[in-house]
RNA sequence: UGAGUAAGUCAGAUGGUCGCGGACACAGUUUAACUGUGGACGAGGAAAGUCCGAGCUCCAUAGGGCAGGGUGCUGGGUAAUACCCAGUGGAGGCGACUCCAAGGAAAGUGCAACAGAGAUAUACCGCCCGUUCUAUAUAUAAGGUUUAAUUACGUUAUAUAUUGAAGGGGUAAGGGUGGAAAGGUGAGGUAAGAGCUCACCAGCAACUAGGUGACUAGUUGGCUAUGUAAACCCCAUCUGGAGCAAGACCAAGUAGGGACAUGAAAGCGGCUGCCCGUCGCGUCCCGUGGUAGGUUGCUUGAGCCGUCUGGUAACAGCCGGCCUAGAUAGAUGACCGUCAGAUACAGAACUCGGCUUAUAGAUUUACUCACAUA
RNA sequence: GUGCCCGUAGCUCAGCUGGAUAGAGCAUCGCCCUUCUAAGGCGAGAGUCCGGGGUUCGAAUCCCUGUGGGCACG
């Protein structure tokens, strides 16, 4: 019961940048994905949504539909690394099926799937 | 019924499952924080643009002068405003009603390209009156030739008329240019004309009456004054600056060296620019540390709702009731149903009052016009 | 969040104290030069002066309003 929720948030901008630096990345229509293994049990994620995507409004909803997918989803996956998940600008008119089936299409090609 | 005008209101609702935020209550671990449970609460009418006005904080207690900036019909409302209300004037609409940066151009300066004769006063063409010269026509007179005949012809002089030229004067009706040509229309008048005179109209000034006032109405007078102040400017009035990344407290952390000066003066810095005034400071160069901190400011406020009273209204006052986001990479979402169907513009970041801009649809009230019926 | 700045030829900029032909350099195109190319010379085209409204006789310029882009902050 307590391991579903064993995740924490990426919020440091050095934490970003140490991300992008030295993790492996795929891409597919709407998202990308970065992930890199860290010393820990337990999986942390960011979600990066730039002025791009849209205005206020759009980019608040692209990440709640981000961030609900991932939290539905993560006890799928293997513990132990540091994602992020960056908008591609498809993301505004997108639903919340189009981008759960997007993230777990990166999952799988990550070979993160338990 | 149709077309409109004005002022408002709402901004999907509801049930289930999973999830987020900060408070509160309880429980546990344990001694200052964490975990769990619970039921409440949790984005907007514009949260937007940042165009104004304030509160609050720091800069000196917020000071003086000049410059700069804002506002600009009148009266009121307000903490304040560039906002609101009521009126005045102008423009638009058949009307309900709407719109207007709407002080001063007779304080001064500047600008008005091109066109046009001329641009703030002018005289090109034109019209009119004298003078001189030339030509033509007519009339009269003189003498010459000629004839029956002052019959005809030409010459000279004078007068009149007309045409042309030169030069002088008057005029501002007409022409065309221009955004604008210094009142407009009509009549009289005149050499031709002209506010030269008169009537009406527009505009100006003074006086009288009404109104708190903008202004309106009337009488009289002199006859006339280009536009531009969103050009400088004048007048009236307001205005110190920076902004919550303001500011306050706590914690952690670094390394000094060299040159000049040592009182005064000068200099530097803060108080938007300049001058004063005032406060603080030894100055310059090289080097070093930090920029993953925490708490607070941070939500009870010029607050919202309702009755009554005053006021045409904006608004104000009394009384009663209510507490209604406070995050810090930044909380409201997802799925499945129901409501016939559909969901616009759009996300708080210190807080308010306005303005402006974006906006699917639903709905209320009052009024206007047209048609029909009675 | 707060405070500022800038939009003019394909690009980089002038012009912004109102006056009609909106200029300059680079780039593009054509011709000349050269055996050919480059360089050089001559010429040409290319503009919603970011959009809308207002002031004015007249706006790239002045005023208002929107839109796009950029900068700074302890």
């Amino acid at each position: 019961m307590l391991a579903q929720n064993l995740f924490t948030t990426i919020k440091k901008d050095r934490e970003f940048r140490q991300v992008y630096k030295n993790s492996k990345s795929m891409a597919n229509k709407l998202l990308i994905i970065y992930i890199m293994k860290n010393q820990s049990e337990s999986n942390r994620v960011g979600l990066t949504v730039s002025k791009k995507v849209g205005k206020s409004v759009v980019r608040s909803r692209v990440k709640r539909l981000m961030k609900e997918s991932f939290r539905l989803n993560h006890h799928r996956i293997k513990n132990g690394y540091d994602i992020v998940f960056v908008a591609r600008i498809g993301c505004n008119e997108a639903t919340y099926h189009e981008i759960e089936s997007a993230m777990l299409h990166l999952f799988k090609k990550m070979h993160l799937t338990k």
